[in-house]
RNA sequence: GGGUGGUUUCCCGAGUGGCCAAAGGGGACAGACUGUAAAUCUGCUGCAUCUUGCUUCGAUGGUUCGAAUCCAUCACCACCCA
């Protein structure tokens, strides 16, 4: 079985430009190809991550990644949202936030000078000093905007209140344009995006067509990963689920996959994890509590690709000592405070509000009065309980089913 | 550029002088039931020194004993016409 079969049982293919084209290139390790990243944020998400893993699929198979960083698409931001601040992205921030993905990015696939190896670009390098004449002649004559708004991605927006506008349409001409550039310059055949890219790539591969007569220039879109509800995965009430540890802790990384819907897990374990397909059919018969075991692989599998089997080991303990007793309580996540907090004692609700498990005392209240807060067990129900320094030889803090952490004082 | 309508607590959305910390829904959070799932039911949802106090309804200023509600100016947004 090729690498391009094996996506394809996998459920990360949604379509394709040239099946039987693609299916050979990607099988012979030939094809060079190019992932986008919008450099939003300093650390890669949840989000990025089957794009990641479908790089390192590539690459194991032969093929050549460029990952691609949008620090010219980045610049300008997406005007859509509303009052947010993302065009104040300025050229220093990108360029910190290319880097971060960078180092993150190498822990899956393997950058350097070799055939098959990674190379990382930023679109930054040719957009930033785009003419807009020279642009619109070279470019923007190739475009027909019938058949743009014929596009679902902006059929959408057409629809939508906001309306489109002119830089969200140009948007297809830069992402266009960009595919030219690897094409010409990189030498890139194939362009792997989100399934919602689709009509962008496709103009792609069409202006490649259009401004070389060359027909070699393919686009594969990739599934994307949604909950059996239809919103988008890796979201959680405090935002991303982030693949650094510093902002999403191994622990919590390990609990979002731990906790995922009985109807995505196998669709996650396929997709996400490299278990060999043979492991993973059988699966796809459990169950009911049996599922259980699933996302324990899932959660296993996922955290030891991100952040490592330690890691991944400490997390699926601390997990069992919590909720199934017995597992090793050492490598529960902790909080330190420190002597000055707790000098004149430190009371229940400043304890929650650091943890972090609610954002104003008002709402450490309301857990603490609904019996949502436990310390050892023990329900605490006073909100004036306070604790001194001897009470934290051994503390744990519960808040609702499924948060606990450790504090010490130091 | 002209006309009209709008800006309300996390989101949608009611409220058009006191009974408004502000209906209803969604989401979030907590409880029950469970399998660390889903569904369902219940509670809860501005802040705090919490039977009380304080600060909110785009911004500023004004009218009034009293304003989210009335007036003025400004900012932003949507729709229609150019």
């Amino acid at each position: 079985m090729g690498i391009y079969e094996e996506l394809v049982e996998r459920g990360l293919i949604a379509q394709v430009t040239d099946e039987a084209k693609v299916r050979e290139l990607v099988n012979a390790g030939k094809a060079t190809f190019y992932i986008g990243f919008d450099p939003t944020a300093d650390s890669l998400h949840v989000g990025h991550f089957m794009a990641l893993c479908l790089m390192k699929r590539l690459q194991e198979a032969g093929n050549k990644p460029v990952a691609l960083v949008g620090g010219g698409t980045g610049m300008i931001g997406d005007p859509s949202g509303r009052t947010d601040m993302r065009s104040m992205m300025t050229n220093d921030i990108i360029d910190h936030n290319c880097d971060c993905f960078r180092k993150q990015m190498a822990r899956f696939i393997h950058f350097g000078e070799g055939a098959s190896d990674a190379m990382m670009v930023n679109n930054a390098d040719w957009l930033r000093d785009l003419n807009f004449m020279n642009f619109m002649r070279e470019v923007g004559v190739h475009f027909n905007v019938n058949n743009m708004l014929r596009a679902r991605a902006y059929e959408n927006r057409m629809a939508r209140e906001g309306g489109l506008t002119f830089f969200e349409m140009s948007y297809m001409l830069l992402q266009a344009y960009d595919f030219y550039r690897l094409y010409c310059d990189k030498g890139c055949n194939l362009q792997f995006g989100g399934d919602d890219q689709w009509s962008n790539m496709l103009a792609g591969s069409d202006l490649i067509r259009k401004k070389t007569g060359h027909d070699d220039a393919y686009a594969m879109t990739i599934t994307l990963l949604t909950k059996s509800d239809g919103t988008k995965m890796g979201k959680t009430s405090g935002g991303a689920v982030w693949l650094d540890p510093e902002k999403t802790s191994p622990y919590d990384f390990y609990q979002y996959w731990r906790n995922v819907d009985d109807g995505d897990v196998i669709k996650c374990i396929k997709m996400l994890t490299f278990l060999p397909l043979e492991e993973i059919r059988p699966m796809e018969s459990w169950e009911g509590e049996k599922l259980n075991e699933a996302k324990d692989i899932l959660a296993y599998e996922l955290t030891k690709l991100v952040h490592g089997e330690q890691e991944a080991e400490k997390a699926r303990e601390a997990s069992k000592a919590l909720f199934a007793g017995g597992g090793d309580s050492a490598n529960l996540p902790q909080m330190t405070l420190s002597e000055a907090d707790v000098a004149d004692g430190i009371g229940i609700l400043d304890i929650i509000v650091k943890a972090g498990f609610a954002a104003t005392k008002n709402e450490a209240r309301r857990a603490l009065t609904q019996g949502g807060v436990t310390v050892n067990g023990d329900k605490v129900d006073d909100p004036k309980t306070v604790y001194e320094k001897k009470d934290f030889a051994d503390f744990v803090l519960k808040k609702g089913k499924k948060k606990f952490v450790k504090v010490v004082v130091e």
